[in-house]
DNA sequence: ATCCCGTGAGTT
DNA sequence: AACTCACGGGAT
């Protein structure tokens, strides 16, 4: 090693250059390994909050670095690749690089950036949002947004941090943060989809990259669950399923692709959303109607839902521990039951899980709205947030005092998640650190190369070893059905520009497009007069309200018109988002005048009969400049088309999670006491 | 918050 | 075919 030595604490916190223990405040984090350094030991430490916020240590700087410059590759197992060592100290990198590469990192237009003038493309972006959408800590675009009740954005990522160093207060406003915003945030997801309709809409007219991935909220439900004659008086709580409209048989693995979507022939997109378990089913994400878990214990697990039902469950988006099955008293006539009565063990659905996490097979993952303590849950209903694998399992006490089996699911889709305005899906990313590692029994990981695997080359993730055959019939959907399943979608796909923004960000309680949209703490947004005129006249105070030393003054309790959340703290200083009101206007505006470039053309599109629809997608997509492109989502076939074979001799190398591995960069600000093995030093 | 149903896939 | 098991969900 040369020069200067940088080198961060060690696991017990120690600072590896001067021995010291410094405390947390004299620690840095680096933003995306999360190591932890000791400010005194550094040649040159972050000067302002924001640096901060964003500091990276040295290797990291270095990864990125060479990542620019394509001279750095990841392997397909996620490990890095080891040549990669601490660079002489001064990097020589200006806080301007810094900002360029970190924002290379986060939208992937690492090696595209000089040439081909690809690299206004995020300059551009930036135009489109104003230059004021920003997050104030790390003054980019926010990534994951929250939104405090006092309408300011922020990163999760740097918000959770704020919040980490004891921070009470927003960091714009000085407001107050309502302490459970600042213990449970979820992202706005209306400020998601506007980011990316930014992003598309640029990109539609500076001819930027042409794939960018569909996001799908609402799917059209031409067929829905029935009440058989038997359950008739029980409604949907006990209702039969409704067609099946993909023809995938029930244990097929890794995305639904289009060509088993004879519906609309784009298959299952990542961010489809569906209002109960069985409409799920429907489009065979995952079959079983209560379980949490699809799969064969000789066979693989093909999917799983995050519903919040195993308290141990641990949720970072990209990455999250899930807990087994099992383990608990379903007697008598529960089909569920939250307490934990004996041990969990490696069978049936939890040994179909291992076969998965053993296979690398890709493993579908649904999360619903009735997990509370995730950001990455949706507000309603449930939604697909595409593939994940599972790198490792093992065993740990669970909170309740029994054992559970445990499994990291690590996001491998080629499709972005729904919280991120990326416009590419996941790289190989390294495992986090876990700290109930330490504890974990009957830990197992994957011996041999995963099936599903990021191809370098092609730049997406496929089957680099054959998918398992079926060992179902597949289903076939009645064709009388599809046709109507048909007409009904092609309606949805012609909806006109405005429908589109009235959908995505609409009022909740006028349905309009928000005008001045507020976001309360529970991340429901609306227009600022609607919310104010759904309470005129109520009081926030019961009786002796009025001199201000009123001292056991009841607050009335408001509930958020979307949610059981008490929104009376809200409601009293209402504040508008302008930043989201800034960007639903530039949106309207840019919508009217591409409404307008395709006049005539256009209205015909919209009355356009079923038929003339017929001839595909393509043609919607350059009729609709908003509408994103969902074409070429569909190959994700590769399986038994031959070159398999070629990709597979490249390696064979076993996987192994100890030492080498960098962090994630996806890993929340948390306390960070018990650092079980610090992967460092090797 | 609690009760308890019909359902459907896995397993025997 | 019988039996077990399951992170739903409407009704009370």
């Amino acid at each position: 090693m040369a020069g200067v030595t940088h080198l961060p604490c060690d696991t017990l916190g120690v600072c590896m250059v001067c021995k010291a223990t410094p405390s947390d405040e004299e620690k840095l984090t680096c933003k995306t390994c999360v190591s932890y350094w000791h400010v005194a030991c550094l040649s040159s430490p972050p000067a302002t909050m924001a640096e901060t916020v964003v500091w990276r240590c040295f290797d990291c700087l270095e990864l990125s670095s060479l990542y620019a410059s394509g001279k750095a590759v990841l392997k397909g197992s996620g490990e890095l690749i080891p040549e990669i060592k601490p660079i002489a100290a001064d990097a020589s990198l200006t806080e301007q690089a810094k900002d360029k590469s970190r924002q290379e990192l986060l939208t992937g237009k690492a090696d595209a950036s000089n040439e081909e003038g690809k690299g206004e493309w995020n300059k551009d972006v930036f135009d489109i949002l104003s230059g004021s959408l920003n997050c104030s800590f790390c003054i980019q675009i926010p990534e994951r947004p929250v939104t405090t009740p006092c309408g300011h954005n922020f990163c999760l990522k740097c918000f959770v941090k704020w919040i980490g160093q004891g921070k009470k207060t927003c960091a714009n406003c000085r407001s107050i943060i309502p302490p459970k915003m600042a213990s449970q945030p979820r992202i706005n997801s209306a400020l998601v989809f506007a980011i990316r309709m930014a992003k598309i809409s640029k990109n539609n007219t500076a001819g930027g990259p042409s794939r960018i991935c569909h996001f799908v909220h609402n799917q059209d439900r031409p067929d829905t669950a029935y009440t058989t004659e038997r359950a008739i008086r029980k409604g949907k709580a006990n209702a039969a399923s409704g067609k099946i409209f993909v023809t995938v048989a029930q244990d097929h693995f890794g995305p639904i692709p289009a060509e088993n979507d004879p519906v609309r022939n784009q298959g299952v997109l990542v961010g489809a959303c569906w209002e109960d378990r069985l409409e799920c089913r429907q489009w065979g994400v995952h079959f079983p109607h209560v379980s949490g878990i699809a799969g064969q214990s000789n066979y693989g697990a093909q999917s799983v839902v995050l519903s919040g039902g195993y308290v141990d469950d641990e949720d970072h988006g990209e990455w999250f521990l899930y807990t087994g099955s099992g383990g608990r008293d379903l007697s008598g006539n529960k089909r569920t039951n939250k307490t934990q009565s004996f041990d969990q063990k490696f069978e049936k659905y939890n040994l179909a899980l291992k076969v998965s996490c053993m296979k690398g097979y890709p493993v579908r993952v649904v999360r619903s709205h009735k997990e509370k303590r995730s950001s990455y849950a949706p507000e309603k209903g449930l939604r697909y947030d595409g593939v994940y694998r599972i790198e490792m399992c093992w065993q740990k006490e669970g909170l309740q005092g029994f054992k559970v089996c445990r499994y990291l699911f690590i996001r491998c889709d080629n499709e972005p998640a729904p919280w991120t305005s990326d416009d590419h899906g996941d790289r190989p990313r390294p495992l986090p650190q876990i700290p109930e590692l330490k504890d974990a029994v009957a830990l197992c990981e994957r011996k041999g190369s995963p099936s599903w695997e990021f191809d370098e080359e092609d730049s997406r993730w496929k089957w680099k070893k054959p998918a398992p055959p079926s060992q179902k019939h597949t289903k076939s959907a009645d064709p009388n059905e599809i046709e109507g399943a048909r007409r009904a979608f092609r309606k949805a796909q012609n909806m006109s520009v405005r429908a589109r923004l009235l959908r995505e960000f609409s009022c909740l309680i006028c349905t309009q497009v928000m005008v001045s949209p507020v976001t309360s703490p529970c991340a429901h947004n609306f227009c600022k007069s609607c919310l104010e005129g759904a309470f005129a006249g109520q009081a926030f105070v019961r009786d002796r309200s009025r001199g201000g030393r009123s001292l056991r003054s009841q607050k009335n309790v408001m509930k958020c018109p979307a949610c059981p959340t008490d929104i009376a703290d809200f409601l009293q200083n209402l504040r508008v988002n302008t930043e989201l009101k800034g960007l639903i206007e530039s949106l309207k505006t840019k919508a009217e005048e591409e409404n307008e470039d395709a006049s005539g053309n256009k209205d015909g599109a919209e009355e356009e009969s079923d038929e003339t629809a017929e001839a595909g997608k393509d043609e919607e997509n350059s009729t609709e400049k908003l509408n994103d492109s969902s074409a070429g989502e569909s190959d994700v076939k590769e399986q038994k088309s031959g070159e398999v074979e070629v990709a597979n001799e490249v390696e064979d190398a076993d996987v192994k999670c100890d030492g080498k591995r960098k962090r994630d960069d996806t890993e929340e600000l948390v306390p960070k006491k018990e650092d079980s093995k610090k992967a460092r030093g090797g």
